[in-house]
DNA sequence: ATGTCAATGTGGCATTGA
């Protein structure tokens, strides 16, 4: 089985390229993030008649989070307990949601699309609003693996986080002026690894960028970050064979700016038409 | 020059967000 994340920065305007993308690397499962639509402005003929089921939650033009799934999906869930909103000149709970989560259980995984909220600037409102959901998706996860240990949970998404200096190859950002590589970012990110979460991708994959920004020739030049993850819990981790990062999705006619992230899981009842190798 | 891209409304350019 073969599942995937993917900031595909609107559907409406890249959906023939993200299924010829499904079908040709035998993606099972697809967490999309940066959808920009409502659910019924989502193309989702094309994904059906290649096979695939959606479930789908976009409130704007903004945000949007969905999953494309070649096996029935169940327990849709558009937020986790907790999640902050955030609405622009206001402060305080009980501000709207924005379309960010999306939480499906496909084959026994229980998998999360997450746009994680950029931030903006250090003195942005937007910031605190990045940390706090941060927080609140990691205390989230805590109470949910501590009531399921052996759950084989999967964070996957756009987590707009910079974890390591070798994730960063753009030159505009500046540390102690830019998001995505704060020390307070950095420490939400590295809470989840606390919380008993690995990236089995970055096992597998040490080294390469996730995104690149359109402007001033940061793909030709190789200047991106790595801010597209997928994080395990120990079941889930425990079913990782082999993971990969599609640069070339950032090439030729109208790509997105991120790239999809892959990883390759063994199931017990896998369905699998290779022969076993002992 | 934040030198690109996408969606929307204020609409054939400006604004917002990334």
């Amino acid at each position: 089985m073969r599942i995937a994340t993917w900031n595909v920065n609107s559907i409406r305007a890249r959906s023939a390229r993200v299924v010829d993308w499904l079908v040709r690397e035998d993606i099972d499962v697809l967490a999309m993030q940066e959808i920009k639509c409502k659910p019924e402005q989502f193309p989702s003929d094309v994904f059906e008649e290649a096979g695939y089921e959606l479930a789908i939650h976009g409130l704007s033009q903004w945000n949007g989070v969905a999953f494309a799934s070649r096996h029935p999906v169940t327990d849709v869930a558009t937020s986790f307990p907790g999640m902050p909103g955030f609405l622009k000149g206001q402060e305080g709970p009980g501000l709207p949601l924005e379309a960010r989560a999306l939480g499906v259980t496909v084959n026994d995984l229980r998998l999360w699309s997450l746009y994680v909220p950029n931030g903006r600037a250090l003195d942005d409102p937007h910031y605190a609003y990045k940390l706090d959901w941060l927080a609140k998706l990691d205390e989230h996860t805590r109470a949910e693996l501590a009531a399921r240990p052996d759950l084989a949970l999967a964070l996957m998404g756009d987590w707009n986080v910079a974890p390591l200096d070798s994730d960063v190859g753009d030159p505009t950002l500046v540390p102690g002026v830019s998001t995505h590589i704060s020390p307070p970012e950095r420490a939400a990110f590295e809470a989840f690894a606390a919380a008993g979460l690995t990236d089995p991708v970055r096992t597998l994959v040490p080294e390469g960028f996730t995104y690149w920004d359109y402007k001033q020739l940061r793909f030709p030049r190789n200047e991106g970050l790595r801010i597209d993850f997928i994080l395990g819990s120990p079941a889930f981790t425990d079913l990782v064979t082999a993971a990969s990062i599609h640069r070339n999705e950032r090439k030729g006619d109208a790509p997105s700016d991120h790239v999809p992230v892959v990883v390759d899981l063994t199931l017990d009842d896998e369905d699998d038409d290779r022969p076993m190798i002992f």
